[in-house]
Formats: C-alpha cells, structure tokens, sequence
DNA sequence: GGATAACCGGAGACACTCTCCGTTTCCATA
DNA sequence: TATGGAAACGGAGAGTGTCTCCGGTTATCC
C-alpha cells in the first residue's frame, strides 16, 4: 500500500543541489570573513554575504566552532588536491614550488582561525593531527615527482623540508 | 612590583582606594567565572556578581582581552609569592609537594583560560612566555629548599622534573 | 572643611545568537 | 511533463550580551 519507495539498504539519499550550493558559499565566505575580522566574526554576517538567511546557516552549521572545523577540514582538502591540479600543468619543480606558497597561505590563514576551535570543545588537536597525514602525503608526492625529473637531487628526504 | 612613594615629582597620585578594592574584586569573580563558563562567559555577569555597575569593569578592563590577560597575569604572580608564603610555615618538602598541587591548578585552569587570550590579538605567546620565568625562579627555590635541608638528594636537578 | 579629580552605577542603544514556521524549491515517480 | 511531498529556504523576532554616556558620589589633597 506504501507507494513511497524506501530507499535500498542505503541510508539518506542524495542531498538536493540548493544545499550543496549554499553549503559551499557559506564555507567560501566564512572562510574570507574568519580570515579578515578573527574567529568571533558575526555569522549572521557571513550569512548576509553569502545572501542567505541566518537560518539556513545554522541549519547547515549548527554551531560557530562546526563552522570553523568545516571551513579548515575544507581547505585541506583543498590543499591537498591542488597537488595534482598542479603536477597536470606544470612542470615537477615549478609543482613544488606553487604548492609550498599555498601552503604557506594555509599556515598563516590557520593562525587566525586555530584559536576558536578549542574555546569550547578544546578538539583543535584531533581536527589538525587528522589532517597533518593528508597534507603530509602530497607533499611527499610533489618532492617525488621533482627527483624523479631530476630537478632534485635523488638522495633527497622529503622530510628534511620540514 | 613594590611601589615607592614619590609623591612631588610625579604627575599621577595614588589610585584611590575604592578603586583598588574593586579591581581586586573583579579579578577574583573574573577567575572563578572563566573557570567555570569557560572564555566566552557574559561580563555583564562578571560585573553583577562583583556588585558593581558594568561601566565599572569596562574602565577597569577595556575588552575581555585585557580582563583575561589580567587574570592570568594576578593568577601568576599569586603562584610564584605562594612559594615564599608556604617556605615560611612548612618544612621545605612539604613546601614543594604543596606548591606543586597548586600548579598542578594553575596549568588545568589556564587551559581554561587560554584560547580567549589570542582570540583576537593573536597575544597570547608573549603573556605566557613573559610568567614562564617567573613561575620557573618560584620552583628553582623551592626544590633548592628541600636540597639544602637534605629531603632531596644534593645532585638533583631542578629542571629534570619537568 | 572645601575643592576637585577620580570613580561609581546603571539605563539604554546597538549588535549578535539562534529558533520557529510559513513559503519555496527540488526530486522521484508516474 | 506533471505532480506530490520531502527537504531546504528566509527572515522576523525574542532573548542575551556588549559597551557608552553622564549625573551623582567619594576619596584625596590642601
């Protein structure tokens, strides 16, 4: 009698293209705002910029620190990927050398943003010990590729960047 | 820091003693709040449990920075005169064992504290740096205490316990 | 004791947080 | 393509917090 078609074994079904959208604004424009007026910035201005209201930001991030843990898990990633956006254009040095100024914007914008994560949970640790292990490969990556052109020298380790 | 009394020359006269009285107050409330509400406590609330108006803790402590800087600041120099106050009735390993319980407080308590500091400002190194050495005289003359009295063996070295 | 600089209190304007719920949008199905 | 309904949206508004301004009070110095 149910005409409703319960989806398969699997749970949700796939979120709806607006949400995705929005999600995505938000994390852009949270990301700038944090970046320029420090963790308390107001979110229900980054919610006006983003020309949305206050309650869609809070329905997508319900607190101000899930916020920020999304806005740094997301930048991450980013970073990490942009290790093979690179390598796809360019040549292995000049790779390596584009990845370690974004990483250098990673570091400094991270300052700012670090100090709110634990006001309140004091999980900063988890969120950065997580992510270290992704940054860490694609650098890795990167240095390989340039030994094996030979931009580097062979017997290098990539950890002595560090 | 001791003040001596020149009263001619100088252009400042002594803070009046209403106003003394109520910084102290303050500070004390300001501990036990952030302590327990964490950084982001209301200062309104602060205020109203030191029975004074909020115009009073605002002349006082322009921003919260500077209110928790202060705490912090008091906190640190409460800790390192307590080594002396302890040294003057206790034998010298009792000194040590009970001002170690009493840092054992400073440090869960700053973890507390802390992540307001450089929420803004980003000042929160300086501070602490500045009260390392403080803190670290304060244990030095302790430990040395209970050397001289024979409670610790002669060749320790203060710096090994931490 | 009197003058006066320093200090106090708290009302109030403004900002921020977060929720509730009527409206709109998207997606699956027919 | 049309449609039912779940999912997402927006924004008004209540509650709370921040910070200032200024008339009144108090301590200090002479």
């Amino acid at each position: 009698m149910p005409k409703t078609k319960l989806p398969p074994p699997s749970l949700a079904r796939k979120p709806r293209a607006d949400a995705l959208r929005n999600r995505e604004r938000i994390l852009d424009v949270a990301k700038e705002v944090f970046t320029r007026d420090g963790a308390a910035a107001s979110l229900d201005d980054i919610a006006r910029q983003a020309v949305i209201g206050p309650g869609t930001l809070y329905r997508h991030f319900p607190t101000r620190d899930s916020l920020i843990a999304a806005v740094y898990r997301s930048e991450v990633e980013k970073l990490a990927a942009a290790e093979q956006r690179f390598a796809a254009t360019m040549r292995p040095l000049e790779t390596l050398r584009a990845w370690m100024l974004l990483f250098i914007d990673h570091v400094s914008s991270k300052r700012l943003i670090m100090p709110a994560m634990d006001t309140v949970t004091g999980g900063a640790t988890r969120l950065i010990e997580g992510s270290r292990s992704l940054i860490h490969a694609a650098f890795v990556t990167a240095v390989k590729r340039a030994m094996v052109s030979g931009d580097l020298r062979a017997d290098t380790n990539p950890d002595d960047f560090v």
